[in-house]
DNA sequence: ACCGGTATGTCAAACTCCTGACATGCACGA
DNA sequence: TCGTGCATGTCAGGAGTTTGACATACCGGT
C-alpha cells in the first residue's frame, strides 16, 4: 500500500514503543507503589478503592462498587467481607426493597481511610507533578477518549 | 492554609477525578479488550507479550522476559511452561555458561504470533486514534515521566 | 396475572499471580 | 583459593481474581 498518510496506520513494530505497553508499564508502577504504601496501613488496593468510593457515595451496593473499581461482583464481594470482618464497614443482612445491600463506613473505617489517604495522596502528587500543570487536563481527557474507544 | 498557588497541592477529593483512577480505568479497558481478542487465538495477555518480546529479542531468558512484561520470574516461568507445552517456544534444558536459558520462537509460535498480532493491532489503532496524532508523542513522554516519578 | 428481561448477591471451582524460600552458577576481591 | 555478593531457575504455599452457575427480586409488556 503506497498510502499518502504516513503515520497512524500500523503500530510500531517495537512493542516497547506502543501505547499499550507504556500504559501497562505506568499502571504497573502505580499499582506497585500503592501496594507498598497501603500495606503499612493494612489495606489492599481494592480495599482502599472501596473505602474511598464509599466515603464519597455512602450506601453503594456490592455491584455498584464492583463497577466503580473495575473488578467483578464476586471479587468485590470478598473484599467487602474482609472489610466487614475488619469492622471498617457495615452492611445490613436484609433489605425491604430489592436485593442490593447498601454499605456504609464505620467510624473505624473512616479513621483508617483518612490515615491511608495521606499515603496515597503523596503517590498521586508525585505522579501528577511529573506532567506539566497546563497539560494535565488534556492528558485526562485523552485517557477518557482512549477508554471510550476501547469500550465501543 | 490560605495558599497562593491554587492547584496541584492536593489531589481532587472525588476519586474519579484523580489521575490514578483514570489511568486504572483505561488500563482495565485495554486489558479487557486484549483478553477478549486474544482468547480467539488461544493466548493470554502475558503469553502474547512474551511471544512479542521474543520475536524482537530472540534468546531472552526467563528473568529478562519477566522484567519486560512487569511480572515476577515465577509467573513468567509458568507462562513459559505453557508456551513450551503448546509448542510455541523452545528452551534448552541446559546451558554451557550460567543459568539463564535462552528462549526462542518455534515456527508454530511465529505463526500464532502473526495471527494474534493483527487482532492486537486493531485494538492499538482504536486506542491510538482516540488521541490526536500531534499529541501522541507528548502523551507517551508524560507516561514515561510518571513512571519514573513512581519508581524513584 | 403472567412471563421474559434485567439486576443483584452468592456459592463453587479453576486459574493466575505473588510471597517466601532454596539451590545453582558466575564474578569479584581478599 | 576461598568467600561474599549477585543473578537466575525452580518449588511450595497462599492470596486474589475470574468464569460459570444458581436463586432471588424488581420491572416491563402482554
Amino acid at each position: 500500500m503506497h498510502d499518502g498518510t504516513p503515520s497512524s496506520h500500523t503500530p510500531p513494530a517495537d512493542v516497547t514503543q506502543r501505547l499499550g505497553y507504556r500504559l501497562k508499564r505506568t499502571a504497573s508502577a502505580l499499582r506497585g507503589a500503592m501496594d507498598k504504601a497501603l500495606r503499612e496501613h493494612g489495606l489492599t488496593v481494592p480495599q482502599y478503592a472501596c473505602l474511598e468510593l464509599l466515603d464519597q457515595h455512602p450506601g453503594l451496593s456490592n455491584a455498584e462498587l464492583a463497577r466503580g473499581t473495575f473488578v467483578t461482583r464476586q471479587s468485590m464481594n470478598t473484599v467487602l467481607r474482609g472489610l466487614q470482618d475488619a469492622g471498617l464497614i457495615t452492611r445490613p443482612a436484609t433489605t425491604d426493597h430489592g436485593r442490593a445491600l447498601p454499605a456504609h463506613l464505620t467510624e473505624q473505617g473512616h479513621h483508617r481511610l483518612t490515615a491511608a489517604r495521606s499515603a496515597v495522596y503523596a503517590i498521586d502528587q508525585r505522579m501528577t507533578q511529573a506532567v506539566p500543570t497546563q497539560r494535565l487536563a488534556q492528558f485526562l481527557a485523552d485517557l477518557d477518549h482512549m477508554t471510550a474507544a476501547l469500550e465501543e
